[in-house]
DNA sequence: AAGATGAACAACCGCGCAATT
DNA sequence: AAATTGCGCGGTTGTTCATCT
């Protein structure tokens, strides 16, 4: 048999939190930090469901959020990663410290969407809107992931982190060969994208077995309580501080992107 | 001033996967 | 191995606030 239930649907409270609420939760946390969520309503005196407490937490509480305006430039790396990732509002909130998924994914069904149209670009394919070919065959760059002698790929400049094998890169272009949740990637072929403006690292983990004949969709490997990818940003960069000699983290729209680390990305 | 409409965002819902029993 | 739950995710809905007519 498996466990008992997550939550009594009975007696739990829906709709906006409250003040008091809040309080409780926060807390809670503060206290005893991020727990089990199934048992935290219960031990913090509140009558809401345990998922629902991880989403308030998450999403509104958390005292690392941003909150605010976002910026142009976070409005541009949203855009890049969309055409990238498509949907995956967990992975892109990845990139953009201190903003969660929902937030995101909110900002760009309210703002991008529409500011995308407005340049005649299509929002879900990111190709011009009336013109199969103006925007199509955009060349997405990644640079050459780096792989040591047994084929495992590691970050440049990095530690090199094994991570299960095959293909480091990711491929695209052909528009027509469409993944269900992210039509701007060929998650199977292995080959480099270009992207003029966006130099980006991107290292996909990849299977420990690489087998062509199964299934190449993408799944992100789950990490509790640590976000999906991590900016390398060398200890210079983070701190907002000049540039130090040994730095290789790269510039994008002014801001140092570093590498992402895809290494909770894996194939399936 | 009041109602209609749209924008913004918090919260909920259902699903898939991994973990657990 | 199978059944079941916990967690996290993306999609959607509901509510509030602002702007327009």
């Amino acid at each position: 048999m498996g466990r008992s239930p997550c939550c009594e649907k009975a007696h739990t409270n829906k709709g906006a939190w409250t003040k008091e609420e809040d309080d409780r939760l926060t807390a809670y946390i503060k206290a005893h930090g991020e727990g089990c969520w199934r048992s935290l309503p219960k031990a913090a005196g509140l009558l809401r469901c345990g998922k629902s407490c991880r989403l308030r937490w998450i999403n509104y509480l958390r005292p690392d959020l941003k909150r605010g305006n976002f910026s142009d430039e976070e409005d541009e790396l949203i855009i890049k990663l969309h055409s990238l990732l498509g949907n995956k509002w967990s992975l892109i909130a990845g990139r953009l410290p201190g903003r969660t998924d929902n937030e995101i994914k909110n900002y760009w069904n309210t703002h991008i969407r529409r500011k995308l149209t407005s340049r005649g670009i299509d929002p879900v394919t990111h190709r011009a809107i009336n013109s199969d070919h103006a925007a199509s065959n955009i060349t997405i760059s990644f640079e050459t992931a780096q792989r040591d002698d047994k084929g495992a790929v590691f970050r440049r400049g990095a530690e090199p982190t094994k991570v299960a094998a095959a293909a480091a890169a990711i491929t695209h272009v052909d528009h027509h060969h469409h993944h269900r949740s992210n039509p701007q990637m060929d998650w199977g072929q292995g080959k480099p994208l270009k992207c003029p403006d966006l130099n980006l690292d991107l290292c996909i983990s990849p299977p420990s077995h690489e087998d062509p004949m199964v299934d190449t969709k993408p799944v992100v490997k789950r990490e509790a309580g640590v976000g999906v990818g991590v900016v390398g940003l060398c200890f210079s960069c983070s701190m907002g501080l000049p540039r130090s000699v040994e730095c290789k983290c790269s510039s994008f729209m002014g801001l140092r992107t570093a590498m992402l680390d895809f290494r909770s990305i894996e194939m399936k």
